[in-house]
DNA sequence: ATATACTGTTCTCAATATGGTGACAGTTTG
DNA sequence: CAAACTGTCACCATATTGAGAACAGTATAT
């Protein structure tokens, strides 16, 4: 038995006075107004209406019930505008996770942008490229770099792709052996990126394994050192792109085979996601699609 | 959809963590679980936790709605409960009206008798003998006396018996002619009572035409002057039985034909009876067993 | 007075919704 | 690497449901 519906019409009924009315308002029979009133009152065990002929009487305990009931409703409707406020809102908190060059890089300015267009989207933004769970820690999206799946329980938007690019200064590569091969690596001071998943192999072709003197969890200091001239980083081109544009830095074995990630966003909801949130996705589609050749 | 229970469902859950330990609390099925939270998140537009295989987590959403959803609960439990306890607790008003000739003779010792052993109910009687409508006046009793069938809106319980007696003082009947036939009553003076069906007309046989220079809406105050051998009065025989048994009275024309009446108890609604209004009915029931011969 | 219209309730029956079972995909644990 | 567990999904017998008609009763209209 519904008892919320019961209840709904009972209230319905009370204000009416009829159980005729109440039918046709609700489009549906007397009979089933009948029905749900009288499981109701069996539910509580006491009439809560005299029904005279011609007149419909509330009992004691059909006042104090109605007041109650309409209570009930008010807090129910609430507790649903509350829901539908945080979603269709566009109002409220984003906390996003994301990769700590990306967002020093070309997020910085995204967001910035995003935020002028959305000012009562507030953001909170954790940089770091530790393996969080965006679940436990409350994220509302995650921006992955991935060239696998990604985990089940998350959507993924596919935003852009990008790759790595082995990058040097001149200074070094005018003082130390020409690079022809990945093989030819092996023999060079090659920077490590900490949170690297080879840690010290660098995905060229079938792998290369690398060694050097500076192991540091920020691709953009390793790049202050590469541009000094103290040796190669495997750096996303997102980071190095504009130093090799500018030639600060040039690249080295841009033939070689590396792999080619994508950014995806990720968010958990399968069902609903918070308009707020689809808001920032879009952006970020879109916003990528302008500026990167996906 | 029973979206109640889905409330109380994903109350149980946010506390348990855990769908198979609400579906065990329960005694029913995981899928039923899943498929009640899945219906209640669809509703509400919103996912209320998310699932990640090992860990369950509350939404942004979720919390909320949480917080709401017990406060809802809470305030339903209050309304079952009031009505439990009006429904069930002894205390409490009862509103009764009954004829006043019986309130004033037997009803004021029973009634005097069910307040000493209910020293919590309490009681609101109106006595008079004007139809009144039990609903719309708020009774929840009312004492008739009938001879036909009880009005189909009312429950009536049958209390006890009673009949009329046509009674006069001895120095009346001493006084005017005798009495032996319903026919003779014609050429006295008896009494009328306001509120009788046929005005002036006794229902002994088949009806007898009577006149007389006193009409009043109180058989005491009948009595009285009946005792003072004013004239004769059709007197039920609750108020007039125990002055024919002290001779202030006689009874005349008894082997009559005159109709027996039954005092009903009328109470308004048919499934659900109060239980202060039960025990007053059984108090009556009982009363009238004990001193009355049905 | 009698007829009519309208009250709420009850009945039956078809249609809908429901909840349990078992399989499933995916994780964590031993 | 197996086993035990998570939540979800599809299937299907079952139960509940709600509409419509018949009903009993009462007030209004004629």
């Amino acid at each position: 038995m519904d008892k919320l519906r019961a209840i709904k019409l009972f209230v319905k009924l009370a204000n009416l006075g009829s159980f005729t009315k109440v039918a046709e308002q609700t489009n549906t029979s007397k009979s089933m107004i009948s029905k749900e009133i009288g499981r109701l009152e069996d539910d509580l065990g006491a009439r809560l209406l005299h029904r005279s002929t011609r007149n419909l009487q509330l009992t004691h305990v059909g006042e104090g019930y109605l007041q109650r009931a309409i209570e009930i409703l008010e807090k129910l409707d609430d507790a649903d505008n509350f829901v539908s406020d945080l979603q269709h809102n566009v109002r409220g908190k984003l906390k996003i996770n994301a990769p700590m060059a990306l967002g020093i890089t070309d997020l910085s300015v995204l967001f910035a942008d995003f935020m002028h267009e959305n000012p009562d989207i507030e953001l909170d933004i954790h940089l770091g490229d530790e393996s969080v769970d965006l679940v436990e820690q409350g994220f509302d999206l995650g921006l992955r770099a991935s060239s696998r799946a990604i985990d089940s329980n998350y959507v993924g938007k596919p935003l852009t792709r990008f790759t790595y690019k082995v990058c040097a200064s001149p200074e070094y590569l005018a003082k130390h052996k020409a690079i022809n091969l990945p093989q030819d690596l092996s023999e060079h001071n090659c920077f490590v990126y900490s949170y690297f998943q080879g840690k010290d192999v660098w995905p060229i072709e079938d792998g290369v394994a690398v060694k050097g003197n500076l192991k540091v969890n920020s691709t953009l200091f390793m790049m202050d050192a590469i541009k000094k001239g103290l040796g190669l980083g495997f750096i996303p081109d997102f980071v190095c792109q504009k130093m090799i544009d500018s030639g600060e830095v040039v690249e080295v074995l841009a033939e070689a085979n590396k792999p080619r990630l994508t950014l995806y966003a990720l968010y958990p909801a399968r069902h609903f996601v918070p308009t707020k949130l689809v808001k920032c996705i879009r952006y970020l589609e879109d916003w990528f699609k302008e500026n990167k050749s996906l």
